[in-house]
DNA sequence: GGCTTTGTGTACCCTTTGGTAAAAAACCAC
DNA sequence: GTGGTTTTTTACCAAAGGGTACACAAAGCC
């Protein structure tokens, strides 16, 4: 099951959980970004040390791409599921209040980490910074797809611009991941996504 | 009018502008965040030594919270002259209208740094990025009691929730700081503004 | 038991980081 | 010119950055 490495049978065995250290490390890039987390950070939060992290993942920036894989498959993840829902409406609902509860939940950092975890950063990190922003134009696409399908099966009026609506939800995601940074409540986010939800066309 | 320093009578004179140089560094704090920017970055789009630089600006930090200063004083700047407008509504408008132009505007890098300067990062950030978060908070306060007065005016019906309103407008708007970087264009997000007032009440 | 294979721990590599000491240079007042 | 004052230049510092060599430890195979 895990995407990371296939355990052999030979050789003395891993001391560590490759699932787990991934886990750690996922926090720790998320609180801090990519430029603003260090060898010494990860290699503290995962319990490992510095070849035992090169060895199983490569490295940090290797380490940084697995852990957002990670992260889009954790079972908290909103997006996906939320794209499932039978009408556009309801996607739009289910992702709204889905991230409402998502970034403000305190057993994790606050916010998105495809968002905030490599916005702005030094050349050496453009790789992982490209990823994220392609993360997030795919996540507008996929939406735009959906909301095509709802127009095509008559779910939104035939006058709605697709791609329009998709930005325009996007757009509240990630402002709700900023809000969450800046110490916005669940409560405060739900209502926000209440009000986006009135610009939103109903059939 | 430099905020910055009383250019003395004395002594050998700068050979540097300070205001022009605040410019450079701004703009690549801008692009690159504060831990992804080195000194040997600012030093070099600034175009002076680093000596020059602490004796100017005191050290990264007070330099960086001097190019935010710089940055929101701006001629273009559309925060502030937005909530002059005599209606909630116009405030609104003119925002979403402004942030539309400017975060997309070509002159300088994409977004808004006061969202992605420092928005996760190092310990050593630690002062900037609160810094940046309180001008965040501050501006949805400003927001809030903007449309408080605007209640009280009789210009948004009274049972609006300016709280809400304010968030939700924060959020949008630090939401098209995202779409900026993420490569939308300045149409997109006037589209996004446009579908955002429809959300808002009119008198 | 030995052999092979893989992971761990320590100690190290070079580069870059933010920041500064000290001397030379450019200005003003006199 | 001289003295006082400030800026520039060059050279440097200690610490931290990402990354690795190498010896040793722990497993399966025979």
């Amino acid at each position: 099951m895990s995407a990371v490495s296939c355990t052999p049978t030979m050789g003395r065995p891993r001391a560590f959980d490759v699932d787990t250290a991934l886990e750690k490390a996922l926090e720790v890039f998320w609180r801090n970004g990519y430029d603003g987390t260090s060898l010494s950070d990860l290699t503290e939060a995962m319990g490992i040390n510095k070849p035992s992290l090169y060895a199983a993942f490569g490295n940090k920036e290797q380490l940084f791409l697995k852990a957002i894989e990670f992260y889009e498959n954790r079972a908290c993840s909103f997006f996906l599921p939320a794209l499932e829902k039978p009408t556009a409406y309801e996607v739009a609902e289910h992702m709204l209040y889905g991230a409402a509860m998502n970034m403000t939940d305190s057993d994790h950092p606050q916010g998105c980490i495809v968002v905030q975890g490599a916005l702005s950063c030094s050349e050496a990190a453009a790789t992982v910074k490209e990823a994220l922003k392609n993360r997030r134009v795919e996540g507008g696409e996929k939406l735009c797809e959906r909301f095509k399908r709802a127009i095509a099966e008559g779910d939104l009026p035939a006058d709605v611009d697709a791609e329009v609506l998709a930005c325009y939800l996007g757009t509240v995601l990630q402002g709700m991941a900023i809000q969450a940074t800046n110490g916005a409540t669940s409560e405060q986010l739900r209502q926000v996504a209440q009000m986006t939800l009135q610009a939103f066309p109903r059939r």
